[in-house]
DNA sequence: ATATGATCATTC
DNA sequence: GAATGATCATAT
């Protein structure tokens, strides 16, 4: 057990002493066991660095670092630093949305203060020699916020008017709805096109790669 | 079933 | 190759 970092300062200084090292180093000195590949374990990256970052445990709806108010997102990154995968934000709520403000919303909760944390991952590279790279506190600036909420209320439009079986991952500028589910028959309730109550597969909000591959670039070549 | 952590794998 | 839809593990 790793206590939480009690400021920002403290947290950017584990973030930095851990920058350039692989997981296989990572997980030896922490106790974890790298497994082979992430088919049955995709979330394993993730919570290597919550330990290590001492971030708190569990599967609370809160950040990984209360006191700070700080959500930890590990990014996958290729050779040449851009995203590999989408990121995923927050389970979409499918019923009771209407009045609901993006301010109010689970992403925007979410993306307020997020650390960033790029793991070199290409698929051929083994998962025990996948480098750590430099991480960084991010928030969102104007025109990122604006275009988060542009979407948001967008796609949270069509769920309210029961048009959640309309929307696919094509929806969106930067952020988009997607499956969010064990598998294809899982079930969750949604407002249908009558207004009545249906159900319907689970969706996620997820950010799309050109977002997150352009918080790198502010990042890293300002 | 919901929420946490995401990546896999098929399709485009 | 990139992106969408599907899926996996664990805890509550």
């Amino acid at each position: 057990m790793i206590s939480p970092p009690t400021n920002l300062a403290q947290l950017r200084q584990r973030v930095d002493a851990i920058a350039g090292m692989t997981l296989g180093d990572l997980a030896e000195q922490y106790g974890f066991k790298t497994p082979e590949h992430l088919q049955r374990e995709k979330g394993w990256v993730g919570q290597l660095l919550e330990y290590v970052l001492g971030a708190s445990a569990g599967s609370l709806p809160e950040p990984d670092f209360p006191a700070l108010g700080v959500e930890l997102k590990t990014l996958p990154i290729s050779y040449q630093g851009t995203p590999l995968e989408t990121t995923f934000v927050s389970v979409a709520p499918l019923t009771q949305v209407t009045g609901l403000s993006f301010e109010q919303s689970t992403v925007y909760k979410k993306l307020f203060h997020v650390l960033w944390l790029p793991i070199l991952a290409e698929r051929e590279i083994p998962v025990v020699e996948r480098v750590i790279g430099s991480g960084f506190l991010w928030q969102p600036d104007a025109q990122q916020f604006a275009q988060l909420k542009r979407d948001w209320e967008e796609l949270t439009e069509m769920v309210a008017l029961g048009q959640i079986e309309q929307v696919n991952g094509h929806f969106g500028e930067v952020l988009q709805l997607r499956p969010k589910a064990a598998n294809s028959k899982a079930l969750t309730a949604a407002i249908g096109k009558n207004g009545e109550r249906i159900q319907t597969l689970p969706r996620g909000f997820y950010l799309k790669t050109q977002f997150t591959r352009q918080i790198l670039a502010q990042q890293f070549q300002p």
